[in-house]
DNA sequence: ATGAAAGCGCTAACAC
DNA sequence: GTGTTAGCGCTTTCAT
C-alpha cells in the first residue's frame, strides 16, 4: 500500500503539504494541489486509518452494542443494525458490530477502553437502563435507539407511541368500531420494563380515551397459546370488542386461530391489528395484516447520525421521535352488526 | 487512558518487559510478571489498538460485508451476523458490519486499502461472484459464508444441501408418501444464480431419485399468489403428489390458502414443508410448519472462525458443509389415501 | 504557501 | 531476563 510519503515524493512536496491539501487541513496553492491529488489518484493512495487514529485521537468507528438474541429478536433488530451501518457508511464513518455478554457494563469499559471507538450507540435500551449512565459519567459520546424513563438531554431516537397509538385508534375508530382491545408483548418482557411494552399500553389506553372509543388491556400473551388463551377470556369478558391490537406476532397467530375456531372470521367478525411487527412478517398470515410498522431502519440511521453529530460536536442532544407506519392490510374492516358470540 | 509507560514506570521496568509480560511474546521473570500485572491492573490499563495495529500490522478487526438488504431478507442474514460477531469476540476479534454499495470490488479495494481489517468475510455469496477472486489476487485474507461454484481451496462455510435434502426426503418418504413436489425460490432469484436455489433445486431432485420416490420441480413461486397458482398447477398436473417442500415463506402462504380453498387440509391432505426457513417463521403458520431450518448463526460462527484460523496462519483453507436442522412441526403426516383432487 | 520535525502508543529488533 | 531504540503512517506545531 503507498503511503503519504510516496505522493509526497511523486508530488515533489513535503508530506504535510500532502496531508494538507488531501484533509483541507490549511490552504494549499491550486497547482499544487492539483499535482498531489493525482499523484494520490495514481498510487490509488489510501490513508491508513490506524495511522491517522493514532495521531488525531479520532478512528471514525462507532460500535453498535448489540444485545444477546433474545426471543422475539427479529428483523427490527437487524434492521436497526443497517440502517446505523449504511448512514454511518455515508458520513465516512465505520460500524463495529459488539455483542454484548452478561456483564453489559464490563463490556462497555472493556470497548471504550481500546481507544478503537469514537462513539457507542446502544439499542435495546431498558427504562432503568445504567449504560447511558455509566457513558455519561466516562465522557464517552452515545447515544440511542430507544430511550430510558427519563432520558433528559441525551441524544436518543425512538418510536413516538403517542402518535401510533393514536395512528392505530383512529383507523379503528374510523372504520366505526366501538371498543379496542389490547394485546400486549409477554408478560416477562412487561415486567422487565420494556419501554415499548410499557409505553405502548399507555399511550394505546389514552388514545382510546382521547378518542372516546372503549377500551381494554391487561392482556400479555408471548405465545400461540397464550394468544389463543387471552382471546377466549376477552370475548367471554367483553363479547361487544370488535376490534383487536396485538404486539406479540406469536399471540397474533393464536387469536387467528381462535377466531377461527368459533367460525368467526377477520375481518368481518373481528378486525385485527399487529402493532410493532414488520410488513414482512404481517405479510405471512392470511389474510395479510394491517400493521403498524415499526420505522427500524430510520431508527437506526437518526441514531447512527446524532452520534456522529455529537462527535463533531455541532449541536445540542437531539431527541427524535418517528411514528409506526400504518399498513393497512386485509384484517380490517366495519364491525358486522349482530355478529353472534 | 494510562499507557504502557505508565505501567513500566510503576512497576519500576522498561516498557518492552511489560510488553512482552502482557502478551508473553518472550520469557519475563515470574516475579517480575507479578509486578507488572498489577500495576496493570491498578491502572486499569488497556492496550491501544491503533497503536498496536500500527505497529504490528494486525489489527483483529474483520470485516463483514453485508449486502444491500434484498426482498426476503431478514433473519437467517442477521443470523450470520451475529453469529459471526460472537465467534470473533471470543477469538479476541471485532467485527465490522460493512454495508455494501452498488460497486462491490470498489468497495472492497476501498475497504481493504484502509489498513483497518486483517480479514474479510463474505456473505450471500454468489455461484459467479467476482468477489473471492479479488480478494485471492489482492491477497486479503478472507472466507466465505455460502460459496461459488466452483470454490477449490478457500475457506468457506455453507449449508450442506446433500444432507438437508436427504433428510427432507426421508421424512417424508419415512411417513410413507410416494411422490414429492418441490417449489424453489422466486424465479428471479434462481436466475440471479443465487447458490441456495440452485443447490438445493439440484439436490432434492437427486435425493428423491435415490431414495426412489416420484419428484416434481420447476415450480419458483416468489409471492403468495404465485405460490397459489403453482400450487393449483401442480395439483392439476400432479394429482397424486402428497408432499411438497417450498423454499419461499410468501409461497407458503399462498399454497396454505389454496389448500384450504379447496377444503383439504394439512397435515392430512397435504404434507407441507419449509426448506431454509428458520422456525421462528415456521412457528407464524398455523398448523406449525415442519421445517429445515438453516443454520446460520453456526455459519456465521464458522465462517468467523475459519477466517481467523487463516489470520493465525494456522492450518490450510477449511471447507465446512452444514446441514439444516429438521424441526418437525404439526404440518407432516402420512398421506392419506382416497384423497379426492 | 510550504517544509522539517516531533510525536501518538505500541512492537520488535538488537544489545547487554 | 531486561533495557534501549527505531520505527509503524499519520497529523500538527513551528519555522521559513
Amino acid at each position: 500500500m503507498s503511503k503519504l510519503r510516496d505522493v509526497a515524493e511523486r508530488a515533489q512536496v513535503a508530506v504535510s503539504t500532502v496531508s494538507a491539501a488531501l484533509n483541507g487541513t490549511r490552504p494549499v496553492a491550486a497547482a499544487t494541489k492539483r499535482r498531489i491529488e493525482q499523484a494520490a489518484a495514481e498510487l490509488g493512495y489510501r490513508p491508513n486509518l490506524l495511522a491517522r487514529g493514532l495521531q488525531s485521537k479520532r478512528t471514525r468507528i462507532l460500535a453498535l452494542l448489540f444485545p444477546a438474541p433474545r426471543s422475539g429478536f427479529g428483523l427490527t433488530e437487524m434492521q436497526f443494525a443497517t440502517g446505523a451501518a449504511e448512514a454511518a457508511s455515508e458520513l465516512g464513518y465505520h460500524l463495529l458490530l459488539s455483542p454484548e455478554n452478561a456483564d453489559p457494563i464490563e463490556e462497555l469499559r472493556h470497548l471504550t477502553g481500546l481507544g478503537l471507538v469514537d462513539g457507542v450507540l446502544l439499542m435495546e435500551v431498558g427504562l432503568d437502563d445504567e449504560r447511558p449512565e455509566f457513558l455519561s459519567a466516562a465522557g464517552v459520546a452515545f447515544s440511542m435507539i430507544g430511550r430510558t424513563r427519563e432520558p433528559g438531554s441525551i441524544d436518543y431516537a425512538d418510536i413516538d407511541f403517542a402518535a401510533t397509538a393514536r395512528d392505530a385508534v383512529a383507523h379503528v375508530a374510523g372504520l366505526g368500531h366501538r371498543k379496542l382491545a389490547f394485546f400486549n408483548l409477554s408478560t416477562d418482557t412487561y415486567a422487565a420494563q420494556y419501554g415499548p411494552a410499557i409505553r405502548a399500553e399507555i399511550e394505546f389506553a389514552g388514545a382510546a380515551r382521547a378518542a372516546g372509543i372503549d377500551y381494554v388491556d391487561d392482556f400479555r400473551p408471548g405465545s400461540a397459546e397464550e394468544g389463543r388463551q387471552a382471546f377466549e377470556e376477552l370475548v367471554a369478558a367483553h363479547p361487544d370488542v370488535t376490534a383487536l391490537a396485538v404486539m406479540d406476532d406469536h399471540a397474533a397467530v393464536g387469536v387467528i386461530a381462535a377466531v377461527a375456531a368459533r367460525g368467526w372470521r377477520i375481518p368481518e367478525d373481528l378486525t385485527l391489528l399487529l402493532v410493532l411487527s414488520s410488513a414482512r412478517v404481517a405479510e405471512m398470515f392470511h389474510p395479510r395484516l394491517t400493521t403498524l410498522e415499526p420505522p427500524s431502519a430510520e431508527l437506526g440511521r437518526l441514531g447512527a447520525r446524532m452520534l456522529i453529530d455529537r462527535l463533531r460536536g455541532d449541536a445540542p442532544p437531539q431527541q427524535r421521535l418517528v411514528p409506526c407506519r400504518l399498513v393497512i392490510g386485509d384484517s380490517s374492516a366495519p364491525p358486522r352488526e349482530g355478529r353472534t358470540v
